[in-house]
DNA sequence: GTCTATATTCCGATAGAC
DNA sequence: GTCTATCGGAATATAGAC
């Protein structure tokens, strides 16, 4: 994998979610990384390209740090606070994630990144969704709905809170993450 | 106030919340209306001046309708579930609210429209914490954190839950409303 | 108020030299 | 792999006629 490659990807993913894909331009990664537009067209014939690229390489780390969790035999409530520290690093950060500033404009995405967008909503609520089954069944977790219904309210309560912060400060981030486990512990 | 006017108004409101505000284009509109680009700028010189307009007309639109809640009497359980029918339809008509159609791109906006929309949310949280204060007061409501947590979770869960029904089409919407409600009635 | 016409700028993308 | 040069198109915006 080449050098530069791995740069665009990381600034595209960055100008997406500060910006938001329809916002940023191969100018932008060009000039901050000091080529021209042409070198990025090499590595990615179209915006469509990248945009694809870059929701395939979050898949990847996902589905990476699941790998890591299970390896060090995380249980369900150490792998749910794990999770939510990826949040609490955006808001830090003053970034929105990968899937809130990409979902309000899927319309305007090429079909390929649309389907990949999808196929990285599902691994996660799904992986969100498991988590929650299998804790409340050892007794690590206790909440009423549906695992399903439970898994989409707390995705939607952290994205959605990246999303406030950047309009209001009197966002209380951690307060709002302490909140979303407090809810469901014991 | 003119009819074209408002027309636009409203068919910008809608662009932003399936296009996002950095992919329409007056060209959008104008060929939606059967007018020409001219006739937009002679209302709203720039695209910002239209954005800020959009905004502050919601603004009106949720005053008005808290202020016919108060004059119906409602009570803070029914206040809720009109504040959250709201969002049904926006789910019916698959858009998602103007505020996660801009808040991702906030960094992008212009200094008013920012403003603007700073204050929308100000006063929607602000409303949504102070009927979930006096519901738990009056004994309508039970929750364990703030009202002011509380307020940006379930906002939170109904803006996301939006953007997440454009992206995979196996999420029960109605079904998260449902659950805001439940956890936290008596 | 709405039009035609046009200015300007920027964007995504490609061809071809090095 | 990266560059220069350039194309075609679309976007925001303005001037001035009707």
């Amino acid at each position: 994998m080449s050098v530069t490659r791995e740069k665009i990807i990381e600034l595209g993913e960055d100008l997406i979610r500060t910006k938001g894909y329809n916002a940023f331009s191969y100018q932008d990664i060009s000039s901050a990384l000091g080529i021209k537009n042409a070198a990025i067209h090499y590595y990615f014939p179209t915006k469509a390209n990248l945009g694809t690229s870059i929701v395939k390489t979050n898949i990847q780390r996902f589905e990476e740090m699941v790998g890591n969790m299970h390896s060090r035999d995380f249980d369900e409530i150490k792998q749910l606070d794990t999770f939510i520290k990826i949040y609490i690093k955006s808001h830090r950060e003053k970034k929105v994630c990968l899937f809130g500033a990409l979902s309000p404009a899927f319309d305007t995405l090429n079909e390929v990144t649309q389907k990949e967008l999808s196929k990285m909503i599902d691994i996660i609520l799904h992986w969100l969704t498991g988590i929650l089954a299998s804790g409340k069944q050892k007794g690590l977790f206790d909440f009423n709905e549906s695992p399903e219904n439970r898994a989409t309210m707390i995705f939607s309560g952290l994205v959605a809170s990246l999303q406030l912060s950047r309009v209001i400060n009197t966002i209380d981030y951690k307060g709002i993450c302490q909140s979303i486990e407090d809810d469901i512990s014991i």
